[in-house]
DNA sequence: TCGTCAAACGGACCGACAGTCCGAATCGTA
DNA sequence: TACGATTCGGACTGTCGGTCCGTTTGACGA
C-alpha cells in the first residue's frame, strides 16, 4: 500500500545492528551486562538509529530472537515430519518440545535475554504465544490430557531458557542428556 | 559466637524495611516499579541503611521473601501430613506442589520480584535450591521417574512465579481452577 | 548530472536508579 | 553523665535506557 521507498543504508544498518547484536548476547555471560550504547558501537550506528529502528531494547532483542528463529518456526509450520503438520498429534507432542528445546540449546544466552528482557514477562513475547498455540493445538488432538491449554504451558515451562541454561552451566548436563530427559518426561504426560 | 549486642533501632529499622517492602512490592504490578529509594522512604529510613542491612537489592527482596515463607517451610520441615516428612512420598509429592503453588498464588507480586530480579536466575536463589532439595529427595523415594532431579526442576518449572501471574491475570483462571490442574497433571507425571 | 526533500543518522543530553561514602546522631555501658 | 562503638541518612557517583534535534544522505524527477 503506502510502498515508500526504502533506502539502502537502512537496510544494511539493520543487519548490521542484529548481527553485532546477536554476537555480543552470545558472547556475555548475562543479557544484562550487554548495553545499547555496545550494540550500538559494535555496530558502527548511532544510538539514535538503534532506537529508532526497534523501539526499544525489548523491541531490539525481539527482532534478533526472531531472525535467529525464522528456520524452526519455518520447519513446524510447512515442513516435513515430525515437525510439519502432517504429524501424527502423538509424535508431533515430542518433536516439538525438542525442537524448542535444540533451540534454546544452541542459542542460550539469547533465550535468557529475551525471557528476562522481554517486557517483563516471557509470557507477552508473541512468540511464546506462536508456541503455545501450535503445542496445546497438537496436545488438544492427542486427547491425552484433560486441559490442553494449561497442560502447554505447563510443559513449555519445562524448557525456558534459564531453566536450560542452569541445568547446562551448573549441574553439568550435556544436551544430548536434556533432550533424552525431556523425552522421557513428555512421554509420561502423554500417558 | 561473635555474639555483639543488638542495637534496639537497628532492629527496629530492620522490620521497618522488610515490612515497607513487602506492602510495595504487594501493591506494584511490576517489581521494577519499586525502587530502592521508594522503599527507604516508606519504611522512614536513609538509603544507606537499607543498603547497610541487606547488601543489595536482591538481598532485600530474598530477606522479604524469606521471612514470609517461614511458615510453609516450618510445616514442610517439621509439620504433620500431608505436607510434614512423616507423609507418604507418592501423597507428599502433591502435596509440596500445591503448598507452594498456594503460597505463590498469595504472594504474587512478591515471588515475580525474587524471580526476576533473584540475582539474575532463579536457580541461584537459596530457597529454589531447598524446595528442588525436598522435591527430589521425595520423588526419588517413589520411584515413579527415572530422574527424580530433573524431574523436580521441571515440576517446579509448572509453578514458577510469572507463570502462575500469567495465569491468573492474562487467562484469567482462578486460584483453584490452577490448583486443581496442577493436580492432575502431578497425578500424570506420578503415573 | 544536478537539485530537492523526505527519511535516516548520530551523539549530546536527560531522568531514573542502584549503590557508595562519610560526617552526624544515637545507643549501650560504666 | 560521659564516651566509644555502631548505626544513621542523604548527598553524591556512575551507568544505562531512552529522547531530541541539527546534520547528512540517498532516491528520484527534471
Amino acid at each position: 500500500m503506502t510502498e515508500r521507498k526504502a533506502r539502502a543504508d537502512a537496510a544494511r544498518n539493520r543487519e548490521a545492528v542484529l548481527a553485532a547484536a546477536d554476537g555480543l548476547f552470545a558472547r556475555s555471560d548475562s543479557p544484562r551486562g550487554v548495553s545499547m550504547d555496545q550494540i550500538a558501537a559494535a555496530a558502527g550506528v548511532g544510538k539514535g538509529t538503534l532506537f529508532r529502528r526497534f523501539g526499544d531494547r525489548t523491541g531490539l532483542i525481539r527482532a534478533v530472537f526472531t531472525a535467529r528463529s525464522e528456520a524452526v518456526r519455518a520447519a513446524v509450520d510447512s515442513g516435513p515430519p515430525p515437525l510439519g503438520p502432517a504429524t501424527p498429534a502423538r509424535d508431533r507432542v515430542p518433536a516439538l518440545l525438542d525442537a524448542l528445546l535444540v533451540f534454546k540449546l544452541g542459542n542460550r544466552h539469547l533465550s535468557v535475554a529475551l525471557e528476562e528482557s522481554g517486557g517483563g514477562s516471557p509470557y507477552e513475547a508473541e512468540h511464546y504465544g506462536w508456541w503455545h498455540g501450535v503445542l496445546r493445538d497438537t496436545l488438544a488432538a492427542t486427547d491425552a490430557v484433560p486441559d490442553a491449554d494449561y497442560a502447554s504451558h505447563v510443559l513449555l515451562a519445562a524448557v525456558r531458557a534459564d531453566l536450560v541454561e542452569h541445568l547446562v552451566a551448573v549441574e553439568g548436563m550435556s544436551g544430548e542428556e536434556i533432550r533424552g530427559r525431556l523425552g522421557e518426561y513428555v512421554g509420561k504426560v502423554l500417558g
